[in-house]
DNA sequence: AGTGGTCGCTAAACTGATTTAGCAGAGCAT
DNA sequence: ATGCTCTGCTAAATCAGTTTAGCGACCACT
């Protein structure tokens, strides 16, 4: 890979002038003394040999790689995980850097290792990333450089950042209300371990919060509030089963994520029910199938490829304060309706 | 980050010998004359100190650098991204190597960024990825060391990785086949440009090949085959419709990917057909939402963690010839029973 | 004439590892 | 006593950059 690179001595022996000189013109130096003419025989012979300079050197002296690394718990899982990385590479390319992906799946000596593994390249930074909204503990030995927390937040106060799940949770039962949908709208995927816990979960407290908020705001209550084990299909459609059981029919339902949502669709379909004319169906994430159900799924999308970003920008660009908790936007689709009668 | 870190020279120091003696005991050095005793204080000087060698500083002089490039046309697309880098991710922990992602868009400008960006990074190779199995063309800047293609080939007879599609194909048939199906069997998902061009898709044609050839042994003819401008859900549907809306009913039906088989059943649930009581459905790829659709949907599963995990293998193991040709396992689910009558 | 300052540039040190070449001392044979 | 080999180790070069310290020429001023 590369050999027969020309170096910076080649180029300073080609302009006739020393690795120095030829050094200070290409990192654009200002202050130095040296005169146009010197500036442009090195340029030309930098272009004419196609030099690039070897990182490797450089960082030796400078202690400085235009690498980040993105530690995350888990890559795989999540079709999420595609969008938060290329927000970040996308950022790091804007800024000259490049991104070192590891993963620690969840396994401390995983994690040890990949610690390791990054400080051993002399990054320049860790983007440490949660696949799900939460809080977690990052290990003591990558604080000796800038960190940021990505789609978690942590106990030291480092800078995170992290969806408004909570804006989210009010513009959705706002979205509602908006509706006319008063009493009769219920609720798919509570669930305590995620509410309670936030090292399992931070967004299903924000949400819930939020839309608890909106709708005590209108001073609405919830018809019914399902608690789903896991927010899978299978649940929110069993969740869905058990509220058509019921007497009185829920005129909207709030799904905590698509998945629920999706499954929610399965069992109206099921019970011959037709969204949005018989129930509106609201939810959360923007996950791909929310577009492609019929009806299309209406959900507040997480901004994955804009967090990505705000992780670089917060590690990279010193001076941005500006808040890391990122809006969700509310994609308005065809399951949303007024209630019938 | 890191600054503090305990160098070779501080190791040799402690131990009272010089820099060469710590750095062969260090690399277990064969053939070196260095005695008992001096191993022994060199591990014990470098276990006290926390010593971890600089790579920078390695890579300088010994031109590796423990890292591959990851580089792809488009990372977030598909989740299946996620999915092929995880294979990457463990296969290069195991060798102690480490990813570097970047991404090109499809864009040449980026890809020129990306590959100088990784060349200058010294890297011990290149996967080039593609997220949609094609061919394509990789810059010649990077074929100055070794280059495995990841879900594409080349016309350069680079050594590629890629999925069965047409074994996969020759599976979906049979397995329709196996169950009685016979000349009933219609095919969503014909598309020219797909199937013409390779590179655009490689996938297409083989899997249609496959198909043909496992009807063709049974002396089976389709019933039908629509074509498809897109492979998504709504062309699914559109397609679908269009079948019922003909005389014959088909038995069985193989759509050329999930989405599409998303799409069908959503039609199939409107006319209020069941599968697989009806229609039996089956499909390729393996996304998430087959195992979430009510019934589950038959699939041949792409392997793309293990695809990725082959990448690496073929990289950096020199003596590994195995076929590159990744088998796509059927995965029977609740989508296929015998035909009806 | 001596002093001081600016200009335009360079030699050499430095980063932290690997690697080549070779040295001092012991043991042995001649 | 001399030469030879072997053992156990080290000095110094090397990789390709950045950075510090400073050199010689020229000019202006007193």
């Amino acid at each position: 890979m590369g050999r027969n690179r020309a170096t910076l001595a080649d180029v300073a022996r080609r302009a006739g002038l020393s690795k120095t000189a030829a050094s200070m013109v290409l990192n654009g130096r200002e202050g130095t003394r040296l005169s146009a003419e010197a500036h442009q025989r090195v340029f030309a012979a930098a272009e004419e040999l196609g030099y690039r300079p070897n990182l490797a050197a450089r960082s030796l002296r400078t202690r400085k790689t235009a690498t980040i690394a993105f530690v995350s718990d888990i890559v795989a899982t999540t079709r999420f995980a595609g969008d938060l990385i290329r927000g970040a590479l996308d950022a790091a390319r804007e800024r000259d850097h490049v991104l070192l992906i590891t993963e620690t799946q969840g396994d401390a000596t995983f994690e040890q290792y990949a610690i390791e593994a990054v400080l051993d390249r002399q990054v320049d930074g860790v983007i440490y990333a949660a696949m799900a909204t939460r809080r977690l503990t990052v290990p003591p030995a990558i604080l000796g450089g800038p960190v940021v927390l990505l789609n978690a937040t942590s106990p030291d106060g480092l800078p995170s950042v992290v969806p408004d799940d909570e804006g989210a949770g009010r513009a959705v039962a706002t979205a509602l209300l908006e509706l006319g949908h008063r009493d009769a709208i219920a609720l798919i995927g509570r669930n305590r371990l995620k509410e309670d816990d936030p090292e399992v979960s931070l967004a299903a407290r924000a949400r819930l919060h939020g839309i608890r908020q909106a709708l005590e705001e209108a001073d609405v209550n919830l018809l019914a509030e399902c608690f789903c084990t896991e927010w899978l299909p299978e649940h929110g459609y069993a969740a869905m089963r058990g509220l058509l059981s019921k007497p009185k029919r829920p005129s909207a339902i709030i799904c905590m994520n698509d998945r629920l949502a999706f499954g929610a669709y399965q069992a109206l379909g099921e019970a011959g029910l037709t969204v949005p004319d018989d129930i509106s169906v609201i939810s959360f994430d923007d996950d791909p199938i929310a577009a492609w159900l019929r009806p299309s799924l209406a959900t507040t999308a997480l901004p994955h490829e804009q967090m990505g970003r705000r992780a670089v920008e917060l590690l990279l660009d010193d001076g941005v304060a500006e808040p890391a908790l990122v809006p969700m936007p509310l994609r308005r689709r065809r399951s949303l309706a007024p209630p019938a009668g």
